[in-house]
DNA sequence: TTATGTGCAAACTCTTTGCATTACC
DNA sequence: GGTAATGCAAAGAGTTTGCACATAA
């Protein structure tokens, strides 16, 4: 089963505790919209979310909230092409991508054998891999059917 | 032996006749500089090593040459963190990178299997593979040994 | 000659920052 | 009460666009 937004909400403030920070509304309504959201979110997209909860919330906030939760790696971001950044709660579980480049869905994925060649491909260049991102662009499944 | 800058030149040119368009010094320039690179390059660094060569160039010629190589993929792009796009000369076989967080060298490398490995994924999900791009995040040989 | 390419400057988009105010502890 | 967080607006950075002029075919 998957984690709870609650557990989020609580890792959230034991990290606001730890860092010294002070608690807010703000970081929790955006938190909660990234656990809820289907996709990857831009800055501008989770401004609009959090605004039907919360209209007088700026956008300032959320890049500042983001930029705290990716450094402090409970959110992830991606971004290819032209398009920007693209933010994601990190479940945990470290995962890739494949981006259909007709309709811009990102497909998650995780392979184990993938995990281990990059080990070995670091490691025959005594690079000290810390962590990756595999990006496979292409026409998902459905766009192919539909011509 | 690797291609020859003339070779690059050549293709361009043919490239713009293909397309209808016609040939200018500007564009040579940007390849030019681009075929020199000993790493990604960003914008603003093409265009500050192309006006030694010639200091009336405008950026803005930078950026739309640089577009026109990207989708006729004489060059390709690679973006990671928060820094904006960086430029290098496609010479032929695909690549992946290996980029250094302390000092921001980018290693390029190349291997069969992956290259294997992704097809397989692909092929899983019905998903039509067109391009892939692998980063992998770490320390560099060199600054490991530096502390 | 005619359409494309260029340089310049202005416009735009996305993101960050300064500051007065609010909210938490 | 003191410090961090916020909202707003202004500033920045990076990129794109409109336009008059230059240039290749």
């Amino acid at each position: 089963m998957d984690k709870e937004l609650a557990l989020y909400l609580d890792e959230l403030k034991s990290l606001v505790k730890k860092r010294g920070l002070k608690h807010s509304h703000q970081r929790e309504q955006i938190l909660t919209v990234l656990f809820h959201a289907k996709k990857h979110l831009t800055p501008e997209e989770i401004y609009q979310e959090v605004k039907k909860i919360n209209s007088t919330i700026g956008l300032a906030t959320i890049y500042r909230t983001l930029a705290f939760l990716e450094k402090e790696e409970m959110v992830s971001s991606i971004s290819f092409g032209s398009e920007g950044k693209k933010y994601e709660l990190n479940r945990g579980e470290h995962h890739d991508h494949m981006i259909c480049l007709k309709c811009g869905k990102i497909i998650e994925f995780f392979n184990e054998e993938l995990e281990r060649l990059q080990e070995e491909i670091a490691k025959k260049q005594d690079f000290k891999l810390i962590t990756h991102q595999m990006n496979m662009y292409g026409i998902c499944k459905e766009c192919q059917n539909q011509g």
